[in-house]
DNA sequence: GAACGGACAGCAAGGGGTTGCCATCAGGTT
DNA sequence: AACCTGATGGCAACCCCTTGCTGTCCGTTC
């Protein structure tokens, strides 16, 4: 038996497929009384419709593809449970992609579902603009974590939130910070930098950058080395992980944190509360970061006409102090 | 411009458009210098197949969903990458769902799903037997943390890994042991308290069940005041996040881990290493549970009639013992 | 040299819906 | 009574690709 179509709807409740089809489709261009008839009887006969078939002439799939540059990142979990709940909430289907930090990967991804997906939630992603700018022309695009004029884009407010970062460390008296910068063609690396250089020097700090590192806590030790090297006493690592890493390594060299290095991480991820010491981080509703993403989205992959606008929304930062920042020695 | 089609291909290479179907999809049926030359035509005008327009005739969508109970549970991470990473190398699309622990949820949107994908993964589903068995005639199904006589699954070898986690706390002193539960419909649940029972008995242990608790660690504090009142010395947590709440709350209520209380967790989450003290886990390689779970599935939905055998894989655990167990008080 | 068989390409019928256009009909106008 | 209108339902083409069947061509076989 296998599923009923709407021929055979039709054929049960007397009409013609047409009438069933727009019954599902555009319920107004029925009469009431034959609708709740087709529907009666779709109901019987357990008809649902086959969305491939629906989508190979509507050319809307009701799914949306989210990206990310790392899925083992815990900073992405919030973002992907974000997603998810909102697609679900309008009935959309979330393919999930893992670049694995290769635009390559990223893009050859993005291609093959292209004919498949209404659109793209694209997670930090580290394609050059001029890609993003090429798919955007195939499908609607929402960037996270990463801005480019023309493209919709959600992201955390990262300026505001260095701001917040530096005027901490300057009031625990530190002088000199030293960013752990993330991957070198991550957009969210080189906004962090820049804001962060900026509200140095107009806290009076000096800033120095040293990377790249890849984002995780297996390069901390590496990291950690650099920066000690380097006579830091304060270290804003590029994300969380990063953060923990660093920690683990200056635990194991019997560095002091706070009381010789101050550390400071991004993400506010779960696992950044329960280390010893505790994190201080950059935080913020990153599920809503995946939230809005979709619904922009979604709005873009509406019935009507793109209106052109691309809004860039930048969500509020928190900084979230712990016990891994304090005074300079 | 559109998407070219195999029209366009056909017209373009100066043969008929089922000849370059067949070049793609059944390339020796075809003459191989009309093939080559399809494929120059084709690769010239950029075009590729419509996944929809072939899954709509074929059946066949080159796509799996994964549904997991609970997709904030950071255990899922591994089992997402793991999995991910499988259903990528053989090209196939990755659809992942959330069931947020409500079975409504769980069986609606694998309904909502079935038209549209060739196969399920389903981790640690709360849904009755039966409820699975009757998905599973409607399209292939592995599941994950769960086992079902007659359908294929993978799990972490928990008897196993239950037993040995009674071992080190006899070996400790210990002589009673509190477990507290997971959710009621949780397969896993059942399993656990099972063979952590047996393991008590056998060494000449009182073992006690509390609960069901949401297994957060938002959860953690009703459980830890329970366990406490029920004078345990030992705590054998349904998971991690549970058992870091518990920590939290002892900590809170200045009950001393591991000197007063042993805590030990199941899946040896990131965050499991970092909290102090660290906690003594049964751990495993869950991202392989993932990747051997949709290999399983793919074999199952591939071109060669079902086999009828439903492989139950048991991949090993290992106890991962810091400092959350000591010798009882 | 006729009969035969294999390799290959094309025709056309779907697969399950959607939708532009037309036919019908009831009700309202003048 | 003739005419118009809007609401409603049906016909059939179309979306893009797959595949059973047919026809052609050419090399074999007896």
């Amino acid at each position: 038996m296998p599923r009923p179509t709407i021929y055979d709807v039709a054929a049960a409740a007397g009409v013609a497929t047409s009438t069933v089809s727009r019954a599902f489709s555009s319920p107004n261009r029925v009469n009431a009384r034959t609708r709740e008839h087709i529907f009666a009887v779709a109901a019987d006969l357990g008809y649902r419709p086959n969305p491939h078939a629906r989508a190979l002439l509507s050319g809307r799939h009701h799914t949306v593809a989210m990206v990310v540059s790392d899925i083992t990142n815990p900073h992405y979990f919030e973002l992907i449970r974000g997603a998810e709940l909102r697609a679900k909430a309008s009935e959309y289907t979330l393919v999930l992609v893992n670049a694995e930090e290769s635009p390559r990967v990223e893009y050859d991804q993005i291609q093959r579902l292209v004919p498949s997906v209404d659109g793209f939630v694209l997670g930090a992603s580290r394609l050059p603009d001029e890609n993003l700018v090429q798919i955007a022309g195939q499908r609607p695009v929402v960037l996270m974590s990463r801005e480019l004029p023309g493209l919709p884009s959600v992201v955390l407010e990262h300026t505001q939130g260095c701001h917040q970062i530096v005027e901490h460390l300057a009031s625990l008296g530190h002088r000199h910070l030293i960013y752990l910068a993330g991957p070198r063609n991550s957009w969210m690396a080189a906004t962090r930098w820049s804001a962060l250089r900026t509200a140095a020097e107009e806290l009076g700090l000096r800033a120095e950058r040293i990377g790249p590192f890849t984002p995780k806590a297996s390069h901390g030790a590496a990291a950690a080395d650099s920066a000690i090297r380097a006579g830091a006493t304060a270290i804003v690592a590029h994300n969380d992980l990063l953060a923990i890493g660093v920690m683990r390594r200056l635990k194991q060299r019997s560095v002091q944190v706070p009381q010789e290095v101050s550390v400071v991480g991004f993400d506010n991820i779960f696992a950044a509360d329960l280390c010893t010491p505790g994190l201080t981080t950059l935080g913020g509703a990153h599920a809503d970061v995946g939230r809005v993403a979709i619904e922009i989205l979604l709005q873009a992959t509406g019935p009507q006409q793109p209106t052109g606008t691309s809004p860039q929304v930048a969500l509020p930062t928190e900084l979230v102090m712990r016990e891994s920042t304090g005074p300079c020695a």
